[in-house]
DNA sequence: GAGGCAATGACAGCATGCTGACATTAGCCA
DNA sequence: TGGCTAATGTCAGCATGCTGTCATTGCCTC
C-alpha cells in the first residue's frame, strides 16, 4: 500500500535531517588528517568551484549561510594560511577570497579522498535514481529559497 | 548528456546541505508563533511519534545527535513547562521524557501548520519521485550510520 | 552630480552542535 | 552471586550557526 504524499514528504524531511548529520560526519572523518572541519571544506569547495572569484558574502550566498558565519570561518582560515584575501577590481571594500598554495594542496588531497568515496557510495545505485532525487532536491531548494 | 554518477552524487550532497538549511528555516518560520526552534520541534516530534516512551539518550539516537545536546534542550523545555520527566519503570536512573498538556497543545498546533505545508509542497511532485528519493535517502542513511 | 537605498565589514550575544572526562548505575556473563 | 562493561547523567570547553546593530562604502536613480 502507498502512503500519502504528506506522510512520505514528512518522512523525507526527517530523514534528510538525519542524513545531513551523517554526511557531515563522513566529511569530517574524510578530512580529519587534513585539519579541516565541515565548515571549512565547504568553504574550500565553494571557492575551488567558482571561476570568477568569490567574496565573503558571495560564498555565503552559495552555501546558503549568513555572511557573518562565513566571515568568521574565512578569517580563521586566512590566519591559518589556507586562504588569502586579494583586492577585488570590481569592489573597493569587498575583497576576493582565494586559495593559497597550501589551500590548493589541501583541496587536491581532499579530492583524492572524496572522489573514491563518491564512487564507492554510488556503485549500487542506478543513475536514474540519483537523477530523480537530485531533481527533486533542486526543486525543493528552488521552492524554499526566496 | 549524462553526468557521471560521481558528479551527480557530489552535487546531491552539496544540494542536501543547502536544502537542510532551508528546511530548518522553513520549520522555524512555521513554529515562530509557538515559541519553538528547530532543535525543539525536532524533540517534540520525536516524543510525539514514539509509542513506548523515550529517554534522553533514546531521543538522541532517533535524531542522530549526541545525548548531551539533547539533554540540554530537554532540560530547557522542562524548565519551560513543555516537557516533563517521569519515572522509568524499566530503568531507575534514566527517566522518560513526556509532553505536558502544554506540550501536547503545542504539538497539535504544530501539526495544524505542518500538514498543510507538507501537502502544499508536494502537490506538483509525483508519488513515485518521492518514494524513489526517500528510498535513496534511507539507503544512504543505512550506509553511513555505523 | 547628489541623494538615498543596498551591500559590506565588524562586533556582540545567543542557540545549538560536538567531544572529552568522570562518576554512578544497569545489565550481562562467567 | 560478583564483577566487568556499557549506558547514563553531568559538567566543561569549543566550533559553528543565527540575528541584531551600526558605520561605511557602492551603486543606481533622479
Amino acid at each position: 500500500m502507498h502512503s500519502s504524499k504528506r506522510v512520505l514528504f514528512l518522512d523525507l524531511v526527517l530523514s534528510l535531517f538525519r542524513l545531513n548529520g551523517l554526511l557531515i560526519a563522513e566529511g569530517d572523518a574524510m578530512t580529519e588528517q587534513l585539519g579541516l572541519t565541515s565548515a571549512r571544506w565547504k568553504v574550500i569547495g565553494a571557492i575551488a568551484l567558482s571561476t570568477a572569484g568569490l567574496t565573503v558574502p558571495g560564498i555565503a550566498r552559495v552555501l546558503g549561510q549568513s555572511r557573518q558565519a562565513v566571515q568568521r570561518i574565512t578569517d580563521a582560515m586566512v590566519q591559518d594560511g589556507v586562504l588569502a584575501y586579494v583586492p577585488n577590481p570590481k569592489h573597493k571594500r569587498s575583497v576576493l577570497v582565494t586559495l593559497t598554495d597550501e589551500g590548493m594542496r589541501i583541496y587536491n588531497i581532499l579530492r583524492e579522498v572524496q572522489d573514491p568515496w563518491a564512487i564507492e557510495n554510488t556503485e549500487d545505485i542506478p543513475s536514474e535514481e540519483l537523477e530523480t532525487s537530485l531533481r527533486l532536491v533542486h526543486r525543493l531548494i528552488k521552492k524554499f529559497d526566496k
